[in-house]
DNA sequence: CACTTGACCTGTCCGC
DNA sequence: TGCGGACAGGTCAAGT
């Protein structure tokens, strides 16, 4: 579920809420690929550190600390991180709601600041997880040197993002945008909702797609992360932002989780649901022929 | 090598 | 009502 525009939406908040903070205690509770390295690690260059600031790169959040460590967060699927109970806000504040609701049976990972505050890893189905490493090395981490750009940043160009997907000429459109080396960021839900906007079908061969609409799928791309983003992301069932808030963008899909419901381009044609690089997929007949 | 499929997990929903 | 199986979808490993 976390995409490229669900995290930036996490990351966001935990900029605001936890910049600033020290760390006094960090524990992993059932969940192995959390803090695999030993408990002395984490204590060493966790506790007592500040948080300096909350990055993104692809769908990977990077919690930088005052130790020169940082926190590199996966939430894969089921993932979220919430922040709970910060004396500065008072009563009345969002996050009060949450207060006692916190750990429960999905929480992974707790972390305790010196305020008494507490950031939550929870995850239902354990694919995420929770690492510490030397800042200076995240760049040497095997995903973060294989990933592609990222299509929000305004330096990056249509002409990049054609030759870096002619890469894929073999297999298809969605399974080229959802390969996280070709592009950062994109997962299901964007695929199905960029590839509607842009008329291109799911399985067509990337060889069979002209460069011109190549073009106009990244603008397409661009456009429903800028808008999901603005929507705070897609709660579909378990995604929530920092505060344990859901995201709006699933009430302005087109197609996503749509099937059998009219076409917005077609009142009389109906959405439908079929399998495509090996996942769900939502299509307009009329709009996207193959 | 290029590409596709299965595994990792748990909860939910559907059909029998 | 209970139960088995399909499904959800990000990424990597294994298979074709």
């Amino acid at each position: 579920m976390p995409e490229l525009p669900e995290v930036e939406t996490v990351r966001r908040g935990l900029q605001r809420l936890i910049v600033g903070k020290t760390v006094a205690s960090a524990r992993a509770i059932d969940s192995p690929k959390s803090f695999p390295n030993s408990d002395d690690d984490v204590s060493a260059f966790l506790v007592g550190a500040t948080i300096l600031a909350v990055r993104r790169r692809a769908k990977v959040l990077l919690v930088d600390l005052s130790s020169d460590y940082t926190l590199v967060i996966h939430l894969k699927m089921t993932g979220q991180l919430v922040y709970v109970g910060d004396r500065r806000f008072g009563a009345g504040h969002p996050n009060d709601s949450l207060i006692g609701k916190l750990p429960d049976r999905s929480t992974r990972v707790v972390i305790e600041f010196t305020d008494d505050s507490h950031l939550y890893f929870n995850d239902q189905r354990k694919f995420g997880w929770v690492k510490l490493y030397p800042t200076a090395e995240v760049t040497n981490i095997d995903f973060m040197k294989r990933v592609g750009p990222e299509p929000l940043e305004n330096t990056f160009t249509s002409k990049q993002f054609i030759q870096h997907i002619r890469r894929r000429n073999g297999t298809t459109i969605k399974a080229a945008i959802l390969d996280q080396t070709v592009l950062a960021g994109v997962g299901n839900i964007y695929a199905d909702e960029s590839l509607w906007g842009a008329r291109i079908h799911p399985a067509t061969r990337v060889r069979d797609v002209s460069d011109e609409q190549l073009s106009t799928l990244l603008d397409e791309i661009k456009y429903v992360m800028n808008l999901s983003i603005e929507k705070g992301g897609s709660t579909d069932k378990n995604y929530v932002d920092a505060e344990g808030k859901r995201g709006s963008y699933i009430d302005f899909a087109r197609v996503f989780r749509r099937e059998g419901l009219a076409c917005p381009r077609h009142p009389d044609v109906l959405i439908e649901k079929s399998r495509v690089a090996g996942r769900g997929t939502h299509t307009c007949p009329v709009c996207q022929v193959q």
